[in-house]
DNA sequence: CGAGCATCCTTTGTATACAGAGGGCTCAAT
DNA sequence: ATTGAGCCCTCTGTATACAAAGGATGCTCG
């Protein structure tokens, strides 16, 4: 299970750790999985492998390894004779993801109540306390703050140690950070969710695990809340 | 070319339709897999492209493509220079998988419970209460048993009617298949898990989400302890 | 006798050639 | 004009040839 980290914001955050050798099979992985994550390549494009191969530079070879794995990330389809498709996202598809999230993140906030290393969480709740400050300073700052949000994620993955759950967790991200896009920088949401994080630290640094999942539980309610609402929007506005 | 991607096909329950013109690399992903969920390829098995391919009689190609699959699906991982192997199972990984699978788990009963077609589960109730005499007509009794828990959880998938979750508890029923084999046919466990069984049923009948998924969290609590004590008699058996 | 280095060999990664299947287009008939 | 059938063309699935990387081994030098 290859875990490839490339945050796909615009931002020009990879330290540059010299030019890696990648193999043409990950180069095209990578490339293809960014565009559909940025909406480069919006839902329901359709792929030809020919075409995607030459596009990217690569032989037809390491172009397929690619798209299988695409494939079995979710983010796109085989089609019988006629390539490939970039999968859709319906309103039903983010409740679903939602479902299943909502059921991941709880175990990992429990796991990691009970196993957390309490220093580490104090520290991230500093930075939670500041964090509004942060959305007073434009773009940047909500982009640093962001960041804090993976942190967090980050902490609890590794507090929890389990394997089997931060991969689930991971596959449920990557679809969710091509819905996030569309409900992002909505400040007072992100003060709103500022707080509920850090009832969620303090319970896990309490090693309070029921609350932590419980407070895990209402702060995704609210997101997805936040997140239908924003889509609501969008539609409305691109019907006027 | 049809070839259809069954991306999470438990694959054992085909009704074996004679043999379709399958994919060579089809073929290949089928056949690995299973060998690897059987123990035929026990865990640490390392294997070679050129020395798979020739004994399975494809070209390294399509084999590649399967081991791709075989690695997404978490079953073999890639060693660099040196081939694949079949990724071990130690009992910490066990306990892990259940920390994912009770996750999991709840969330598909809690959800059928919310939008489950009654008569469905009804039926199954008539068949679980008469389970216990199928328990007592040897091998292939305790054989349309274990059907019976996979109609059961396949039942409650779709009632979840969440495809995300449904992808997520293959992938997990997955793994735990290659554990089955050895808790299997312990007669007084099945017996208590068909009482466990028919709570949740019930539950799952009376709209009641709560009771449900803490009633699956306590079956899947008896089942993890089960499993574990069978490992320990087998370790300990072994040590003789 | 041990350690370091160079070389060989094994094994993967990539490209390309070929075959078959499926869909689309055209042409004709009603 | 519309619909059906047949053909062609495109695109995927597979095989194989080639290149490069990594490890193991043996040789040499200290």
């Amino acid at each position: 299970m290859t875990v490839v980290y490339t945050q796909t914001d615009s931002g020009v955050r990879e330290p540059v750790t010299a030019s890696e050798p990648l193999t043409a099979s990950e180069r095209a992985y990578r490339q293809l999985r960014v565009e559909i994550l940025d909406g480069d390549l919006p839902p329901g494009t359709g792929l030809l492998e020919v075409e995607q191969a030459a596009r990217i530079g690569v032989s037809r070879t390491p172009l397929r390894a690619a798209v299988a794995r695409l494939i079995s990330d979710g983010l796109v389809a085989g089609r019988s004779g006629r390539g490939f498709v970039v999968t859709e996202i319906s309103i039903e598809r983010i409740r679903e993801l939602y479902e299943l999230r909502q059921a991941l993140e709880e175990q990992a906030a429990r796991l990691a109540a009970l196993r957390r290393d309490p220093a580490v969480f104090r520290a991230l709740r500093e930075q939670f306390v500041s964090a509004p400050e942060l959305l007073l300073q434009g773009e940047d700052g909500i982009h640093r703050y962001y960041d804090l949000i993976d942190d967090l994620e980050r902490a609890i993955d590794t507090a929890g140690a389990n394997p089997y759950l931060v991969g689930a967790l991971d596959a449920v991200r990557t679809h969710l950070s091509r819905i996030r896009r569309l409900a992002r920088g909505n400040q007072a949401r992100l003060r709103a969710a500022a707080t509920e994080h850090l009832l969620i630290i303090d319970a896990i640094i309490a090693g309070d695990a029921n609350l932590a999942a419980h407070a895990t539980h209402v702060h995704l309610h609210q997101s997805l809340t936040s997140v239908l609402a924003a889509i609501d929007e969008e539609t409305a506005n691109r019907a006027d």
